[in-house]
Parts: structure tokens; sequence; C-alpha cells
DNA sequence: AATCGAATTGACTCATAAGTCATTTTTTCA
DNA sequence: TGAAAAAATGACTTATGAGTCAATTCGATT
């Protein structure tokens, strides 16, 4: 629907600009021109505000990158360098949403929130992991974790230099200066002039179970039938709309915690495929929870 | 007075803990067993407290690096990794005051915050760029920016690092770590094989007018101070030199401690201010250290 | 045009938290 | 010891903003 996606770009905006708190539901509906009731009749919450527009936004900006990845043309090098450039490239599309999800300032309210935060987290160190190995095989394995951390400190930087700045920096001359940088940096550790600071042990909260290199086609497989299944459930009459929407996160709430009740998931999804129009949406989320 | 800071302590861990916004004054009052008019009692407003805390722990934190960078005996990079480590060690010392820092959250309500942080961003990157030029001479400057870009970056992800894990990392060889990272990314820049991104126009809002901020100024007479007084003891001969320059040494290792004893840097200035020569230089640096 | 149901409204409630101040408690000192 | 001054208290006021809902407007259908 047109109106829902007029709030979520308001809202962003005035998010960006404000921050989460210092913004109110009321401005947000004066920016629009309608009323405080309309906007809760499209949003249940402030919270499920902006859980909403993080779910809108996120793959727009983080999963175009993914895909320049599967392209077997360039050579690897090139192919990362790419891949930032896309991802900047994002980034400048959608300032907006960078600079607020930059704030941060939120994730400590909402556990789904942080539940989210943590898991595109997750995804850019398991995105550069796969990358690093692609570029030199395992003889990384014993400096990832240093040069991962350093690569996205460096990519988060000049993330920020570009939204936060009008600057005339070029999304490609960016990308091919990570990745100059990120392979000086290893270079320096295989001829074994630096030593490695971090290890496993110590960046467990920063890695995310993946199941090997098709982990991120699965993951996008994943996202996408979820995608589907919200929006299709939003396009609904509300009156029934919410009660879905209850049903589906109490699905992708089973699917965060650490061991899952298949059973619910599956009862649930049940619930869900009872409903006409979601028959499709729910067996094409069911194939990839529940393998 | 000692409630004071017992405020501010408090204060500090609850606004890290739960942000600035999320923690009401009535939490902070509860926090100490005191009242919320007690409370009122020493700061003005919620604003004056956060204000406060920052004009606590912004010297105590940022300062003891500073005062490193004077001593002679070492080698520019030494000397460099030594600050670095110095303020690692601030860091660990006072992981609430920067936690809360690191949240931001803040700026935005309060003009006179925001100017605070606008400058201690800037006392970083003249600080940066100063240690740059000390190590590379001119040289450096078409490739500064980016390089300060990166380092601050690369400090900034390796502190958060520190602050938000419960590693064994060692300020030392974080310290050696930085350094060593941003003496490959100049090489590199050396040796002509990457090109620079940023110059001065694109950086304008990150370089600051250090003459204009009172702040920068009345650090700077403190560094002064210092110089002038290790400057004077090596030029003295060198029998007695070695005994002053322990001394001076002792002074500012307390005046890093977290709770100086301004008896012990009383008496230390004392035993200089004995030394003929020296007259001049301690009664100066005493104005600085013991207002 | 009349009717019905859906969408929209904004005045309302309710909760929270900053900041105040008359009152009480503690300290000081003659 | 007792009076005056200082410090501490917490009930109170006030402001803000999230969320609700009865009343109203809008729009489709016959």
């Amino acid at each position: 629907m047109n109106k829902r996606k007029a709030i979520l770009e308001a809202a962003v905006d005035l998010f960006a600009e404000h921050g989460y708190t210092q913004t109110s539901m009321q401005q947000i509906a004066d920016s629009i021109g309608i009323s405080k009731g309309s906007l809760y009749s499209f949003f249940q919450s402030k919270e499920d505000l902006i859980i909403s527009i993080y779910e809108h936004y996120q793959q727009l900006v983080f999963e175009r990158a993914f895909v320049v990845g599967l392209d077997g043309n360039m050579s690897p090098e090139d192919r990362l360098a790419k891949q930032f450039q896309v991802q900047f490239e994002g980034i400048l599309e959608y300032k907006s949403y960078m600079k607020m999800h930059m704030r941060g300032e939120t994730a400590k309210n909402s556990e789904k929130l942080a539940a989210m935060e943590h898991r595109m987290r997750g995804r850019l160190f398991s995105w550069l992991q796969h990358n690093l190995q692609r570029l030199y095989g395992n003889r990384i394995d014993p400096y990832k974790w240093d040069l991962m951390w350093m690569t996205q400190s460096i990519y988060t930087s000049y993330m920020m230099l570009l939204i936060s700045t009008e600057s005339d920096l070029k999304p490609e001359d960016l990308g091919k200066h990570v990745v100059r940088q990120i392979m000086i940096l290893a270079d320096d550790f295989f001829e074994g002039k630096s030593a490695p600071l971090l290890d496993d042990e110590m960046m467990k909260p920063f890695s995310v179970d993946m199941d090997r290199e098709g982990a991120f086609i699965s993951f996008e497989k994943r996202e996408e039938a979820w995608t589907n299944l919200y929006n299709k459930i939003h396009s609904m009459k509300s009156g029934e709309a919410g009660e879905y929407v209850n049903i589906a996160d109490r699905i992708s709430e089973e699917c965060r915690k650490s061991k899952p009740d298949e059973l619910i998931i599956k009862g649930m999804l049940r619930l869900l495929a009872d409903v006409d129009g979601l028959k499709l949406e729910v067996s094409q989320l069911e194939k990839q929870l529940l393998p």
C-alpha cells in the first residue's frame, strides 16, 4: 500500500534528523498531513513502526552487494571492490535510513530490534569472512578477525563520511580504496611482520552460525520468503491482518531462539496456511525454515 | 565536595548502561540513596549533570596521553605507541564513561554538549596530525586526512572492542598494533600505490580552529609548561638531569592516575623548585596542575 | 439519493519524568 | 542546650508524548 510507504519514508527522515526518541508520532503524522489515529491503523506502535522501517530498508541497502558477489567473470579482488562500491551506492541512495541506523539509539528498547541488529552485524562479518577466504584461502585464518575488524571499521568510517558530509566521494573510488587497504594490511600479516590480536574465542559475539558457502543464498531466500509473507499480510484487510502479524511475529521469535521448537513453528505455519491468501507464501517460508 | 563526585559516578554508570534518556533523575538519586531534590542542589538540571560528567571525565581520559608525548628519549614511533597505550589504559579505567560517550544519543539536545563533542573530535584529529607530522614530516600532507581518518577508525573500533567485551586485550599490544597499521598504510601512500581520497576542503568539518577554543588553549598551556620543564632539564648538565627527569616523570605518572595525590605532586614540584634553573618552569607548571 | 461499512479524526486518558518548594532533619556554634 | 543556618526530603506541579476510541467523514454500491 502507498500510504504505508509514505509513513515509512517520512518517519525515516525524521528519525534520521532528530533521533527516535526525539521524534513524536504526532510529528510524523503532521509531516504527511494525516492524523495520529490514522498512523496507528498502519502501525500498532512506535516500536512496530521502527521495526517495519528496518524490515523495509535493510534488504534494500545490504543485500544488493551479495548479488554482485555471484558474478564469476571478475577477479576476486575486483569483485570485492565492486561489492563495496555497490554497497556505498546503496548507502547514498538511502541516506536517511543509514543516518537513522548509524544513530543507533534504538536497540535497547526492543528485543526484536536488538536481534535484528545483531543479525545484520553477523551477516556483515560472515560476508567479509567469505570474501577474505575467496581472496586468500585458508592461510588467512589466523589473521581473519583482525582483518575483518579493521576492514569493517574502515568501511564504516568511510560510510559515515559519505552520509554525513556533502562530499563528492565516488562509490567506485571508495570500493577500490577499501579493498586496497585490506590487501595492504593482509600482506603485512602474511609477511609475519604483525601479530594478530583477536581470536575466535574473543570474537564469539560477532560470529554467526553459517552453513558454509551457500549461507548467503539460503539466507537471502529465507529473507525473501519472510518479506513476501509480511507484505502479503499487510496488504490484507486490517481486521484480520493484526492477528496474522501476531502469528508471524511469534514464528520469527521462535526461529531466533537458540533451540527453536519445530512443533511450535509447524503449528503456527499451519494456522497461517489456513488463510486463503497466504498459502503460497507460507509454503515458501516453510521450505526455508523446516528443511 | 564528595557527594557531587558520587552523583557523577552513579550517573555515568546508569547512563552507560541504560542511556541518557532512559535514565531518570529519580533512578540516579535512588542509586546512591539521596533524594531527587538533593540531586538538584548539586546540578541545576539533567543537562547540567551530563555536561558536568563530560567536563569531569574528558580530561582524565584524553589528556593523559599527551603528557607521554613529551618524553624525548623514545623514538617517535615508540612514543606514539606509548601514547595510544596510555589512552587505551585510560579507556579501560573509565569504561563506564567511555560506554556512555560511545552511545552518543545526547548531543542533539544540547548546544553546549554538541560543541564539546566537536571540540573533542577536533582535538583528536589535531593530535593525530601532530604525531603524523612528527613521524613523517611534511611529506605526509597530501595523505594526512586519509591516514588520520583510517587511524581514528581503527583506534575507535579497537576501543569499542575493549569496552564492550571481556577480552584480555593488552593496552600495550593495542598501542603497538595501531601504530604498526598506521605505518603500513602510510608506506603504501609513500610508494605511490594508493591515491588519497580526502582533502582539506572535504574535511573542514573535522578541523577545529584550535586557538578559538578555550579548553584547547588551557590544555596547550599545560602541555607547554611540561615541554618547557623537560627542555630545561635536558639542557642541564647530565649528572643532575637524570635525577630531575625521574622526578618529573613521577609527577606526570601521578597526574595520570584516576585519583592523583595532590600532596605528592606538591612535594615533587617542591623538590624541583629547589633547583636553581627550574624555578620559573616549575611555578609555571604548578599553576597548570594545581589551580 | 440513501445506506452501509470502512477510513479518518482529534480530543481524551494515562504514564512518565523533569523540575519546584514548603516542610523536616541535621549541623553548627554561641 | 537551644536557636539559627544549612542540607535534605518527597509530595507536588507541569510538560510531554504514546496510545485509544467515540464521533465523523468518505466512498462504494444499489
